[in-house]
RNA sequence: GGGCGAGUGGCGGAAUUGGCAGACGCGCAGGAUUCAGGUUCCUGUGUCCUUGACGGGACGUGGGGGUUCAACUCCCCCCUCGCCCACCA
C-alpha cells in the first residue's frame, strides 16, 4: 500500500524547503534553549555507520521530544572531516582527500538526511574547509599566546604504519588506535598543548557534572592524580640531586637503594654512584632498573624492597637489604599500611599520619616534600601527515618562532600532489617550497613555515562553540551568541570519546574561558552515552560481514521503522541487538498504527471507554523519554495502539479524535514522518513537529479501586480489588474473604507482616 | 594485577529502585484468511505437578550462604562475561 521511503522523501523535502529544524538565534529565549549536541561523524568512504544512526535516532527523539515540551531546539550537524582515518583511505584508493571528502561529504549529507532527524543545515560545519579552520587555526594562537602551546623536544609515540607521532590519549595498550599497529618510541621536536597545566581543574570540575559515572570514572583515571611527596637524594660523585616521586614515603626509612630508569638522562653516569638518604644520611647505591619506566614519574624511584613487589624482586635478584619499616602483614614484601617501626621519631606512626610529617619534614630540609603527579601528558597535537590544518607558526633565523598573524590566516593547506606521509618524521608540506618559503612577520626577512599539521581532535576541541556562529566570517565566534545559546544542553556521544575528545574539549572550554573568550568553562554540563549496538548477538565487524548499512533499511522499510527498531531493541545507553526477526515486529506496529489512525471517525454514543488509559500512556512515554528509555517508551506506545485500536468503535467522535491526535503526536518523535502522515490525515494543522505535548491529567490517573495483593508467609496468594486507600482492617476483611487466604492460614489468627495500602497486604502466622 | 559494570524464558529485553518476576517485541504452537507458500489477523506460550474443568500447588532471575513479613533488587563468598586502567613508584 503506502511507499514509506517516498512518503518519507516527501516530508523531508517539506521540512528542508519550510526550514523546519531551523532556528532564529538572535531570538532564542536563553532560558529556554535546547542545545542538542550529538558527536559529528568524520566522512568516511564506508558510509555513515549504524552506530552513528543508533547516536542521531535517539537524541533527535529526545530532542524533538523537548520541542514539544515547549524547548527551542538547536540541533546542528556537521562533519570531522579532517584527519588520518580520511587521509589513509585516500591513501588506499589513490584519490585526493581533497576529492574524496567532497565526495564522501555529498553522501553523508544524504543519509544523514534520509534518517528524517531534525538537523538545522544551514549551520553545517565542515572541518577541512578553510572557514572552519581558520578559526582552528586561530584557537591555536590563542592558545600559544597564552604559554598554553609550546614547542619542545620530548620522547614521542610513533606509529610506524601512519608515519607519525600521536598523543597518548590516541593510543590502545601499545596500538595506533587509527591502524592498530604497535607504536615505537621516538624523540622529536613536536608541538604540545600544556593540558597538565588543567590537570587539577579537570578532575575537579567532573564532580558538578551531570555525567555517567562511567564517563567521570574513565576520565579520572585517565587524568591519574596522585598525591605523594618528591625526595630528593644527594649524589655527591654527580654534583647534582636525584629526584623521585613516591605516594608511599612513610616507607622511606625502609629505603635501601635509588634506582634509575634506563631513558634517565643520567642514567649512565648515575649507575654505581652513592645517593644519601635524606633523613639518615644513609649511603643507598644509585643503580638502573629496566622496571623503572621513563616516561611516568621523575624516571627515578627509591627503592624499598620490604615494601614494593617490584623493589623486593630486584633487592632478591641482586643481594641488596631487605629492610621492615611498616608493621603488618605476614611476610615480605608487605604492601599494606600499619604503624611504622624502625623510623626514628615517626616509629609508631600510622602510615597517613606518617606520609604527612615526612614530607613536611622532607620540605623543611629542603630534600624534597609533598607533591602531586598526573599521568596525564600535555597533549602533542603535531602529525607529519598532510589531511590537517597547518600549525600557523613561522620559522624565521633572526626573529626565531613566531605565530602568523591573526589577519593572515588561514594558512591555507595547498593542494599538493603527493601527501603521502614520508616516514622520515618531516611532514609531506615540507616538499612544497612555495607553502613553506614565507616571510617573517616580525622582521620581514625571509622564513619557513611549520610544516606539520595540528591533530583532528583539535578540530573538534572547540566545533561546538562554532555551530550558532557560522554565518560570520570575521570571527570564531559571536559573543552574545555564544552566551545565548551555550554551554550545550545534552551531548550524546560514545564511550570512546570520554578520554579523547571530551578530555580535549573540556581542557580547550577552560583555557578560553581564562583568557576570557567564553563565558563558561565546561562545554558539556550533561552527557549520556550510548551503548553498543550488536548484530544478530554479535559484535559488528567488517570480517564477519555483519555490519548494518542504515542505507539499505532505510530503502528497504523506511526510517521510521529503522528508527523505532534501532530505539527499542534495547536500552539506548546500554545497547541492543539488532536483528531482522525484530524489526519485523515494528513493521507489523506500524501497520497497525496507520490501520488504527486512519479508520473513519466512530459514532459511539461516548463515555462507555475509560480514556484513563490515554493519560497513563502520556504520563509513562514522557516520563520515559527524560529517561532516555526510548525502548519502554515505544513498548507503552505498543499498548496504547493496541488499546485504541479495540475501543474506537466504542467512543464518541470527539473521543476518538482526542485519542488518535494524542496518539499521534506521541510517536512523532519516534517515528516524525509518519507522524506527520498522520497528523495531516486526521485533518491537523503542519506541523505536528510543531505541537505541544499532550497534557496529562494527573486526576484521571487516580484510580478509584485498586488490586491489592495478598501474601500469607511472603507468598501471593489472592489478588483482591478494593476501594483506593482503604485502611488496614478494611483490607485484613477484604484479604479474609478470599477462600484461598483463609485456607493458607489455616485456621489461625494472622499478624500483619505490613501493610502499603493499595499495593500489598502481608499476613504472618 | 587493580577498578567498575553485567548475568532474568528458546531469543532481544521489562520490573514504579525492597512489594504481583517475565511488560513490550521476536520466535514457536493452534486457529482464521489463502489453491498453496508468504503476508495479514485472532488465541496461547517460564518449568514441573495436580484437576474432567474452574482452579490449586511446587520450583524459578549465574552458584552458595545471609538479612527481611517480603529479595532480580540489600549484605558476604564463589563462577562467567564485558569495559577501563595497568612495571604509575
Amino acid at each position: 500500500m503506502d511507499d514509506s521511503p517516498e512518503m518519507e522523501r516527501t516530508w523531508q523535502a517539506r521540512w528542508q524547503a519550510d526550514r523546519l529544524y531551523e532556528l532564529d538565534l538572535d531570538r532564542v529565549d536563553p532560558n529556554g534553549k535546547f542545545y542538542n549536541l550529538m558527536e559529528f561523524p568524520y566522512p568516511s568512504a564506508e558510509g555513515l555507520h549504524v552506530g552513528h544512526a543508533y547516536t542521531y535516532c535517539g537524541a533527535d527523539t529526545f530532542g524533538r521530544y523537548r520541542r514539544m515540551r515547549g524547548r527551542a531546539v538547536f540541533q546542528p550537524m556537521g562533519f570531522d572531516s579532517f584527519g588520518i582515518h580520511t587521509e589513509n583511505f585516500a591513501l588506499k584508493t589513490g584519490v585526493h582527500p581533497m576529492r574524496l571528502t567532497a565526495k564522501t561529504l555529498d553522501a553523508y549529507r544524504g543519509q544523514l538526511r534520509r534518517l528524517g532527524c531534525g538537523f538545522d543545515w544551514s549551520r553545517e560545519i565542515v572541518t577541512s574547509d578553510p572557514s572552519y579552520y581558520r578559526w582552528t587555526q586561530w584557537v591555536f594562537l590563542q592558545l600559544y599566546r597564552a604559554g598554553l602551546a609550546y614547542r619542545a623536544e620530548a620522547p614521542v609515540v610513533w606509529c610506524p604504519s601512519c608515519l607519525t607521532v600521536l598523543a597518548y590519549e590516541q593510543l590502545e595498550g601499545d596500538r595506533c588506535e587509527r591502524c592498530g599497529t604497535v607504536v615505537t618510541e621516538r624523540v622529536m621536536k613536536q608541538w604540545f598543548l600544556r593540558m597538565t597545566a588543567y590537570a587539577n581543574r579537570l578532575v575537579d570540575g567532573l564532580d558538578a557534572l551531570d555525567w555517567p559515572d562511567v564517563a567521570k570514572r574513565m576520565q579520572r583515571e585517565w587524568i591519574g592524580r596522585r598525591w605523594g611527596a618528591e625526595v630528593s637524594f644527594d649524589v655527591p660523585s654527580l654534583g647534582q640531586q636525584l629526584t623521585a616521586f613516591t605516594t608511599r614515603v612513610d616507607t622511606l626509612y625502609g629505603a635501601t637503594f635509588v634506582a634509575l630508569s634506563p631513558a634517565h638522562p643520567l642514567a649512565r653516569r648515575a649507575e654505581g654512584a652513592t645517593a644519601v638518604h635524606p633523613a639518615t644520611g644513609a649511603p643507598l647505591p644509585v643503580v638502573v632498573a629496566d622496571y623503572v619506566m621513563g616516561g611516568v614519574g621523575t624516571g627515578v624511584i627509591i627503592g624499598v624492597p620490604a615494601h614494593d613487589e617490584r623493589d623486593h624482586a630486584f633487592a632478591l635478584e641482586h643481594g641488596l637489604p631487605i629492610v621492615r619499616v611498616v608493621e603488618g602483614g605476614d611476610g615480605l614484601p608487605y604492601t599494606g599500611e600499619g604503624r611504622l617501626m624502625d623510623s626514628d621519631e615517626f616509629t609508631g606512626t600510622p602510615s597517613p599520619d606518617a606520609r604527612r610529617a615526612i614530607a613536611e619534614r622532607l620540605a623543611a630540609r629542603g630534600s624534597g616534600g609533598p607533591a602531586v603527579r598526573y599521568r596525564l601528558h600535555d597533549w602533542l597535537i603535531s602529525r607529519q601527515r598532510y589531511w590537517g590544518p597547518p600549525i600557523p607558526i613561522v620559522y624565521c633565523s633572526d626573529c626565531g618562532e613566531q605565530p602568523v598573524p591573526e589577519d593572515d590566516l588561514p594558512v591555507v593547506l595547498p593542494e599538493i600532489e603527493d601527501f603521502r606521509p614520508t616516514g622520515t618524521g618531516v611532514a609531506p608540506l615540507a616538499a612544497d617550497r612555495v607553502f613553506v618559503q614565507t616571510t617573517c612577520p616580525s622582521c620581514g626577512g625571509p622564513a619557513e613555515r611549520e610544516t606539520d599539521v595540528s591533530d583532528t581532535f583539535v578540530d573538534s576541541a572547540w566545533y561546538f562553540l562554532r555551530y550558532p556562529s557560522t554565518e560570520f566570517a570575521d570571527r570564531a565566534w559571536h559573543d552574545e551568541r555564544t552566551e545565548r545559546i551555550l554551554p550545550v544542553d545534552q551531548y550524546a556521544g560514545g564511550r570512546e570519546h570520554v578520554a579523547r575528545h571530551h578530555l580535549y574539549a573540556r581542557f580547550v572550554t577552560m583555557a578560553l574561558h581564562d583568557l576570557g573568550l567564553v563565558p563558561f568553562s565546561e562545554p558539556f554540563p550533561r552527557l549520556r552515552l550510548h551503548g553498543f549496538l550488536l548484530a544478530e548477538g554479535r559484535k559488528m565487524s567488517k570480517s564477519r560481514g555483519n555490519i548494518v548499512n542504515p542505507d539499505d533499511y532505510v530503502e528497504r522499510v523506511g526510517a521510521d521503522v529503522l528508527r523505532m527498531y534501532l530505539l527499542f531493541c534495547g536500552d539506548w545507553e546500554q545497547g541492543g541487538d539488532f536483528t531482522d526477526a525484530g524489526l519485523h515486529g515494528i513493521e507489523r506496529f506500524v501497520g497497525r498504527v496507520r490501520r488504527a489512525l486512519t479508520r473513519p471517525s466512530p459514532a459511539g454514543p461516548g463515555g462507555e471507554v475509560d480514556l484513563r488509559t490515554l493519560h497513563r500512556a502520556v504520563d509513562a512515554v514522557g516520563r520515559d523519554l527524560e529517561r532516555l528509555k526510548f525502548n519502554t517508551a515505544i513498548s507503552h506506545l505498543m499498548r496504547l495502539v493496541r488499546w485504541a485500536d479495540e475501543e474506537a468503535e466504542r467512543m464518541s467522535a470527539f473521543e476518538w479524535s482526542n485519542v488518535a491526535n494524542a496518539t499521534v503526536r506521541l510517536l512523532a518523535p519516534f517515528a516524525p514522518h509518519l507522524g506527520e502522515e498522520l497528523w495531516e490525515r486526521l485533518g491537523q494543522e503542519y506541523s505536528v513537529h510543531e505541537q505541544p505535548w499532550p497534557q496529562v491529567d494527573l486526576e484521571a490517573l487516580l484510580e478509584e479501586v485498586i488490586t491489592l495483593v495478598v501474601q500469607v508467609n511472603g507468598k501471593v496468594r489472592a489478588r483482591i480489588r478494593l476501594r483506593a486507600g482503604a485502611n488496614e482492617d478494611e483490607a485484613v476483611k477484604a484479604a479474609l474473604s478470599s477462600e484461598n487466604v483463609r485456607r493458607h492460614l489455616n485456621q489461625k489468627d494472622p499478624r500483619i507482616g505490613a501493610y502499603i495500602p493499595n499495593r500489598v497486604l502481608s499476613l504472618v502466622v
